[in-house]
DNA sequence: AGACTCGATAACCATATAGTCATATATACA
DNA sequence: TGTATATATGACTATATGGTTATCGAGTCT
């Protein structure tokens, strides 16, 4: 249980995976991925984004590990590494609506 | 299981906690703090950060709800909210260390 | 080859924020 | 009351980054 104390190193590691967690717009890629594989053009609809900002977005979140590419012909399709994403955004979620349900209570 | 999709209000929220904990200095705050309670100055001691720093951050993390505070006298005991923090990193740690895993394999 | 499409990249701007220094506020104590 | 201590806050700077526009490169089709 009694994880060790991470060093600056890892910190710094640590850190840069929940900061692609952190922009409103990946999150709402990586919800677009979560029925499955999309193209970029696809992804483009679904979220409304403009292309060359999905692009970068794309490649932070390849670079985070929480997505994997695929090239066929013209195209690149995207899609997610693993399911931790979910089990990472269902906790914050789970924390905001704890929250919420205290805010609700204390103006009740 | 199959959560609904967010609403852009919601993802901005979600992002924000990420964002609280998408920096190293935070990240090595909450581990100062899981040992228990702490007041700032041993806080300061702990990381080696600047004391106004540490006091920004710490309004960042109490912002996020991910600690709660207490005065005593002239000064201020944080601890850390819950656990859900070591949910989160654990999660992100056991990605990193497959990640090395598979790096390892690739130059075995 | 030439035209077209999809996606990535570069250049740029605007904004956000980590860090620091100086100062303010609040409590304790002589 | 005056002084010292603990923490918070404001001002400022440097850096990072999200978004946009324009351009590039690769693959496809005629």
């Amino acid at each position: 249980m009694a994880a060790k104390a991470l060093t600056s190193d890892q910190l710094l590691h640590v850190a840069e995976r929940f900061k692609a967690l952190a922009e409103p717009s990946r999150l709402d890629i990586l919800q677009a991925l979560k029925a499955g594989e999309r193209n970029v053009g696809e992804i483009l609809e679904k979220t409304g984004l403009g292309q060359a900002n999905v692009s970068k977005h794309l490649r932070v979140l390849h670079a985070a590990g929480f997505v994997e590419r695929r090239k066929e012909g013209v195209s690149t399709y995207y899609r997610l590494a693993d399911n931790d994403v979910f089990r990472l955004c269902e906790l914050m979620c789970g924390r905001l609506e704890k929250e919420a349900h205290t805010r609700k209570k204390l103006f009740a």
